[in-house]
Order: C-alpha cells, then structure tokens, then sequence
DNA sequence: CATTTTTTGATCGTTTTTGCTCGTTTTACC
DNA sequence: GGTAAAACGAGCAAAAACGATCAAAAAATG
C-alpha cells in the first residue's frame, strides 16, 4: 500500500461518509495515526478535505468528486441515506437505478461492493467505473441535457432484457395518494420500467419529498417496498406511509 | 518476458488498478525491484504515468487540476489535433466516435457546435451531457473497468441502427501493412464496427502511433480516408502513408 | 564462434517515509 | 470552571525506496 493509494483511499471515504475519523483510517488502511495526520495535511494542502480534530471533512461539496457530479441541498442527509442502503444491498444483488442525487449517494457508498448495476445515467456508471468488483450495465439511449439520463426506445429496450433483484428509485414527491412521481415525463418512464422489471422496489428520497407531488406520476405506493430516508422525515407522514404497508428505514446521520 | 512485454503488463495493471506498487509488480513480472523502476522511469518519460515513491500511478487525462500540471501523454499534442478535428467537422454532422484520449480532445472542441454524436464511450458522452447543441446517442453496454467504454451486444446492436457521416476512431498503433490497431479486442471490434457504419472514416492518433501494430486489428489502411495527426509526424512515414492512398493532416500545434 | 551491445540484478550511500515519544493544545465531561 | 482524555505537532530513529554504479547474463551482431 504506497502513499498514493492511502490517499485514494481517504478521498473515497470521505466521498461516502462526508467526514472521516483518523483512529478510523488508521485501522481500515493499516498504517499508524500519525501518518494518517500526515497524509491529512498533504490533502488538506490540496485542497481536497479540511482538517478537525480527530478526522477531516469533505470540503464543500463543489468539486470533491471526479465529472462535476451535481450535488445539491440535504447533502448530509442523501449520504446517511447513501450510507444505509449500501447496507442493505446484498452482496451480488442485481441493481437498477435512475439517476438523480440521492441515488447516486447511494452508488458512492456501493463502490467496492460486488454487485450488478443496471443504469441509464451516465454519472452514475461514471461513478463505478473505476470499481473492479461491481459490473456494469449502461441502458443506452439519448442523452438528455444537464441530467445525464440516458432515454428513448434504446434505454427501454435494453431494460427490457434484465432481470433486477432491486430497483433503486429516486424521486421528487411521494405521496399517499398519488406514490411517487418526478419533474419530467422520460424520467418517470424510465422509472416505471425499472419498476416492472424488478423484484423488489426501494425508493431513496430525502425528507423534503414527502408528502410532495412532482408533475409526472410513476407509480402508486403500492408498487414501493421500501423508502429509505433521513430523520427528518415528519412522524405523521411516516405513520401514514407504514400504514399503506411500506417498510420505511429511516437512515441515522 | 521482455521489456515490451512487461511494459504491456505494467500499462495493463495501471489500467485496471490506477496505481501500482514497485513490490508487487517485482513479484507479478518476476523481475527485480531495481528493473521495475527502470521500467516505470521509461514509461514516465513517455507519459504514460507519474513516478511516484513505491511505485506510480496512471496519469488521469481527464485531471486537469492546477496541481496535477502533468497530464496523459502528448496532451500538447493531443490538443492540436482535436483543434483541427474540430475546424474540419461540418455542422450538423452525425459523428460516431469510439473512446481514447485523443478523441476525448477533439470532443472538447467540438462542444458548442450542432453535431450528433453517437459513442459508447460514457467519458464522451459526459463532456457532452452541459452542451445545448450537440445531440449524444450513448450506444449502451457493459462497462469496462476504467477504460469508460462500453461494449458486448447492446453497444453492438444500437450501433447497428445508425448510419454516421463520420467515424472518428482513435487507435495506439497505424502501419503500412497491418492498418490501424489498438490494444483490446473489445475495443478493435467497437472500432470496426464505427467503421462498417459510416460514411468517412478519419483516425486520430498523435505521431507516437504511427508505424506502431498493437495487438489488436482493426481495419486495413484502405478503410480510413483521413488521419490526423501533430508535426512530430516522421516526413518517410507521412509520404507512405500518403503514397497508400491516406490523406494526412498535419494538426499546427 | 567470438565480440559487442543491451539488459538485468546486486551493492552502497542518500533520501523519503513511517512509527514512536514527549510535551502541548484542544475537546469532552462533570 | 476545572480535570481527564484524546488529539496534535515536532523531533528522532528505523525502515523502505531511491539513484547511481558495476559486473554478470542474455541477446544481437558480424
């Protein structure tokens, strides 16, 4: 293990986590506290991280990551929820997931873990493609503006032909009444697909969404398992959404 | 073994793993400490990756980062000739293009103009995904690890659908005899593929390329209409190359 | 087959990195 | 607000890696 991949490592725990403990580092890389202090410095030098006491954090959210990933609000939620789901994904659980930032919180955290992702957004297969363990699959299709979604007949065809343990769906609103729904039509079909070919379905959304109604409709809450979300989620709606029979996970940040 | 050999090896891991360790590969190679970093010493000089202590790690072209001030090989070069490619595409080309880091070049100048682009490299895709008026078709596929590619029988069969004004193909070796080359089979196959579809072929390649045979075939010279490349070009090479029927053009850097 | 050139492995002094110790500063808790 | 625990920074010695050099081995050449 030379220097280099110490540091590698350090920047990828802190993509997950947001924050890293050095005793943490010290055990998980094998090398002493004093160099991990070290190697702090070095990165906090480059301006990849700021030091604290007893660990670092990740400097704010704007360039921390390879290709611009956008980041956004609830940064420390998304990452708990990131955090969880990873937790919850077996190893060498076939995968599918939409894009959007939450889910791709999720898919940092899956990093390392042998798993078969099937997607349509290309940051998020951008995301694992330096992962020798996870396989990755790429839907295909048109390239959409800004939200790096893959859509048309070609996404849809390709979904078509796998079969997923576990569809992975981010969304902007779900709702008792009216599930879960996103701002664009070409993301709620791709969604809906996802749905149909997968044997289980978790959706992954901070607490801002719940109770919201985005413009376009993928599926009622019959369809979802499963909501992973942050503690903030209002205790009123969670009683509602576990009474229409959903497992919510709230995740602890 | 022999040196290319090992180099062969030594690039391949880099590849796969991003950063090397001297120790390990002594022991993968079978060769001592001491040839190991004669060999990575080498490989640095031609840019291939940055020495570092223990071992090196694999110059990351997308990294431009002010402290990362080395980047991949010839990216002088590399620049140039995107420049060029850019300048001579016209507008509202439909252009299939494979991966690479010379094509990647010409891709980044090639934002901002009207063109469709059909890839199966997500990289390219990505660099294009903020651009109002380039159109991305992503062909879809099993990712390979860190080459950004995608390929097997979606990328096989989506690229099936199109017919491209234009392959840009970008190769690690072209010769005389044996046509244009690179080092995978998967990625010759895409390339081939680009090539069966499209109405012109140019390759793009810096002059470090020319006269090389890589492992894996392409298509014959007689396949590609224009190759563009830097001045470091040798005069003998380029008059052959042009004496086969090729047209060459010698990118001002 | 002999000779020349290239490549490889080993040695040695030097530099970098790492882990430890010790006194100081910060944080947490009562 | 005071005290204990944890973390920090600096300095130091051991370990690992480096560069340079040289001789042996392998390959190429005539």
């Amino acid at each position: 293990m030379i220097k280099e991949e110490r540091f590698e490592r350090i920047r990828e725990e802190l993509a997950k986590k947001g924050i890293v403990d050095g005793d943490e580092l010290a055990g998980l890389l094998g090398v002493s506290r004093a160099t991990i202090r070290r190697d702090l410095d070095a990165l906090e030098e480059r301006g990849f991280l700021k030091r604290t006491h007893g660990g670092a954090q990740a400097t704010d959210p704007e360039d921390e990551l390879p290709f611009h990933s956008k980041v956004s609000a609830y940064m420390r939620e998304k990452r708990a929820i990131g955090l969880a789901v990873a937790a919850l994904v077996p190893e060498g659980a076939v995968i599918g997931c939409t894009g959007g930032t939450t889910v791709m919180a999720a898919i940092k955290c899956l990093k390392g873990k042998s798993v078969t992702v099937v997607t349509n957004a290309i940051n998020v297969a951008m995301e694992l493609a330096p992962s020798e363990q996870a396989q990755v699959i790429v839907t295909g299709g048109s390239l959409r503006t800004r939200s790096y979604e893959l859509v048309g007949h070609i996404a849809d065809r390709t979904l078509g032909e796998f079969h997923l343990d576990l569809a992975l769906i981010g969304v902007d609103g779900i709702d008792i009444e009216r599930g879960i729904s996103t701002y664009t039509i070409a993301e709620a079909h791709a969604a809906a697909l996802y749905i149909s070919q997968a044997e289980r379905v978790w959706v992954v959304a901070d607490h801002s969404k719940a109770g919201k109604v985005a413009p376009a409709l993928i599926a009622p809450l019959a369809k979802v398992h499963r909501l992973v979300t942050d503690p903030g989620l209002d205790a009123g709606i969670q009683a509602r959404l576990e009474a229409a029979g959903l497992e919510v996970i709230v995740a602890a940040s």
